[in-house]
DNA sequence: GGGGTTTACGTCCAACGTAATCATG
DNA sequence: CATGATTACGTTGGACGTAAACCCC
């Protein structure tokens, strides 16, 4: 509805109190800004900011609109963050190599907390694959520092444990299940679930959990989707649940746009491991291990 | 960097299974779907999508993508939300009037809030404004509900609480006082703040903090902002210290921006509020007012 | 007169739709 | 041959910069 420059717009306004002064900050004219800011205003058919012929303020209006502004932004932000680390610098840079979730939820957030803890980090180039790519770049000298979430660790390599991965039964909140206090984990196991294609790690995982609880196979799924974003949705839809990665849902649940309900009588849960080659750690990936452990 | 509707296509392609039904769904052409995806990918130098001919699906590192990508755009879904509020619907709506850090921190969470337990929630519309206004909009029969977080309540409105707001003292993470363990009393007001114009609510909120404390008076700001968005640039900047709502920083706090700093012998709080006609609440203003204190 | 702002106008690029072409199961 | 993807091309609208005018201290 709103694009990103205008708010950015806005907010330059905010923080400058003139209009030629945002233009200076953002690098158009000043005619430009007063066009993208009236073009907003009529968008939300409110006036946003007081203008007068010494500056101009926000209206109160104004103030909290560009608040909300500021959330779209420092989202955006996080996005070219993190979307930097697919192409990364040139030499020098940390090679690291993530399994799907722990790239996709985690490895944003670690850079973050280690941007905050050190001056100055270097340039990072991150790939996201599958476990056993995962350690084969590792072996091959082709990333310095790798993330994955099996249980069944490589020989060869070192590693360490930074964290858990839970996985949580979710079910849209007009789902029957949505008031249940919990669910038996053979209910669960003998219930069509939405799932990944077989092989997925989510999928193994809890294959792996509910066997080890002594529950009876999977039944055969609902509906198998190629991807965690398909699942989501699916279930969104209100007819049947899947067991996700808690990251994975932890905004949705937040929202209550899903509603996570416990399972009794197994264990869902993984450990989140740090791999590296037994040939040591590079000085970058023993900066980044430190800070994420002491978060 | 990248647009929104750069995004929105690449989930929906994740979602969907193939350029297609995502156009479908998006409502353009599919020829626009796959020109937004090139152009995405290329300012991305990653392959995100594996074409075929019959279906696509996202690569890893377009999963990933498409994940960090479902953050901005439920920002901007979040912005959407609460902007309508801004011009509210017809008839029936509920009229709510907030005061500023209310209106633009809490008021869509507490929203979205009762529209996960509500079915179906009334049109809202919301206006932000000082305390002194907010209650006159009530009294006139212009709003339904207030918020408001000034200590000194209205004997001819009805009232209850309905949270805190803490004030914290923050620094940028090079400033002197970062490592401090804590910051006695007298020495903040002795010290040169970062501040909004006085009258503004957190000021007043700081000073009358200070005085019940019986700490001398507040030396002379600093700088005196018209916006609590300059103040925490000016913060950021890292020359000096401010004293600001914890909702109004909590995401900078979140991502080390900014580091919050224990005050000690003083307490930084004040109660949120809201306030209604002795005429009685709506039936929609219960009911939301239900939603926030059952929460 | 020196910020600060708006109005007017011409330019240009980026995004889209139509249409034709290619690939695959 | 139906489904899905790309290439080619012409149109258009929106966003921008230049220029001129206005307003207030």
């Amino acid at each position: 509805m709103a694009d990103l420059d205008a708010l950015r717009t806005l907010v330059a306004v905010g923080q400058t109190g003139s209009l030629s002064a945002a233009a200076r900050e953002l690098g158009v004219t000043q005619q430009a800004v007063s066009a993208r800011l009236r073009t907003l205003e009529s968008s939300l058919s409110s006036v946003l900011v007081q203008r007068s012929a010494r500056g101009s303020l926000l209206t109160p209006t104004g103030v909290i609109v560009a608040g909300w502004a500021r959330e779209v932004l420092a989202a955006a932000d996080r996005f070219d963050q993190s979307a930097l680390t697919l192409t990364g610098g040139r030499d020098k840079t940390l090679r690291l190599a993530a399994s799907l979730t722990i790239a996709e939820h985690l490895v944003p957030r670690w850079l973050n907390i280690w941007r905050a803890r050190v001056d100055e980090i270097p340039g990072v180039r991150l790939t996201a694959e599958n476990s056993e790519t995962v350690c084969r770049r590792l072996r091959d000298g082709d990333a310095d520092l790798g993330f994955i979430e099996t249980p069944d660790l490589p020989g060869d390599l070192d590693h360490v444990v930074v964290g858990q991965d839970e996985l949580v039964l979710v079910v849209a909140p007009t789902h029957p299940w949505a008031t249940r206090a919990e669910i038996a984990a053979p209910e669960l196991a003998r219930t069509p679930l939405v799932l990944r294609e077989s092989g997925s790690g989510t999928r193994r995982a809890l294959d792996a959990a509910l066997q080890s609880a002594g529950t009876p196979r999977l039944a055969d799924p609902a509906a198998e989707l190629p991807s965690t974003l398909a699942v989501r949705g699916t279930v969104r839809g209100g007819f049947h649940a899947a067991v996700l990665s808690a990251l994975a849902v932890d905004t949705d649940l937040a929202e209550g746009a899903l509603v996570a309900v416990p399972v009794r009588g197994v264990m869902l849960r993984r450990a989140l491991t740090a791999v590296w080659p037994r040939t040591g750690l590079t000085g970058a990936a023993r900066s980044l291990l430190e800070a994420i452990s002491g978060s």
